[in-house]
DNA sequence: GTCTATATTTGGATAGAC
DNA sequence: GTCTATCCAAATATAGAC
């Protein structure tokens, strides 16, 4: 139902009548419309969870291009969870702390990951974020449903994997300092 | 007032009490709701042209910082034009035609000013706009008013810079297929 | 141009019968 | 658990007096 006019749309009364159900019957299920927000929450972050490719292959770039990958398909395969999960544009809902812990969770494999590869600086992870984000943002935000930004992803891959291995370091700059 | 909770929670009642008016009033200035949003479109539009530096350096990596940071910025000053530019979450506003020909001139600068410097590939165009909107996007939707994704901007640069200088093919891989 | 008054719709949520 | 009926609040928008 959101997909057609948005998350912010969502009524009560439509939602039960798709159900066949009358509007009161649902406070049988939950306690109020940001419940079924944050049920709606849950459900994404553990999409996300479950989805997430079984086999992430060791190397790096390879690993790089399968993490990107499946988190941006995640978000453009659906951009209202894209926008429940990722962006913060319902206003007064918050996710409860049993949602957002499932979002953690999630998280919490991408830094593992990063970290078996000798990537810990929060810096790196962030930047990694920011790019599977920004993908996703603009798919979503432009071109719903097409490919314009999402055939990026190997090529982002590339660019982000070519710069951890380069360092942080600016070459060919007269006064840089190495780390 | 839309800091506060939000664009979808702009009311004209709200609206005409904070500038002295009742809310009927308002509409000898503007003939719907969704004729403010668009006029906010517009004037979101219009500061993104004016802010943008009169002199962008012509070396490609400073250039490109100026650029990248220059848009973040805009976009982290404040979210809700970021919000109403940039994510397309207010149910049913579709900004007019001229408001989004004001949007599309400050897209055409930048796209010109990569196309002076050998850039006219719209995948680097894109990837770029991806870099920049995944930074903004990050740091106004895990912590909006702080630094932790805005201070990568430079970093951020570096890292598309060297990409393209580097190209799209792959290097040190044996068994990889070109392109 | 601004106001009062109101139309009209819609929303979330509750009370209480069954 | 589901329903009818209703409450209460809020929204956009309009009519018409001044």
């Amino acid at each position: 139902m959101c997909a057609a006019n948005g998350l912010a749309s969502l009524s009560l009364r439509d939602l039960a009548r798709q159900i066949g159900l009358k509007a009161p019957s649902l406070y049988s299920y939950f306690e109020s419309k940001n419940a079924i927000y944050d049920a709606m929450f849950a459900q994404g972050c553990q999409q996300l969870l479950d989805e997430r490719p079984a086999h992430i292959p060791r190397d790096l770039l390879d690993g790089i291009r399968a993490i990107l990958g499946y988190f941006v398909r995640f978000c453009v395969a659906d951009p209202v969870r894209y926008q429940l999960l990722f962006q913060r544009t319902i206003p007064g809902f918050e996710p409860s702390a049993e949602s957002f812990a499932i979002s953690q969770t999630a998280m919490r494999l991408t830094v593992e990951w990063f970290a078996n590869h000798g990537l810990d600086r929060p810096e790196v992870i962030d930047l990694f974020t920011a790019v599977g984000s920004g993908i996703a943002a603009q798919q979503n935000s432009n071109e719903p449903g097409g490919d314009r930004w999402t055939r990026l992803v190997d090529d982002a891959a590339l660019m982000f994997v070519r710069h951890i291995k380069a360092g942080n370091n600016q070459p060919t700059k007269p006064g840089s300092k190495s780390t």
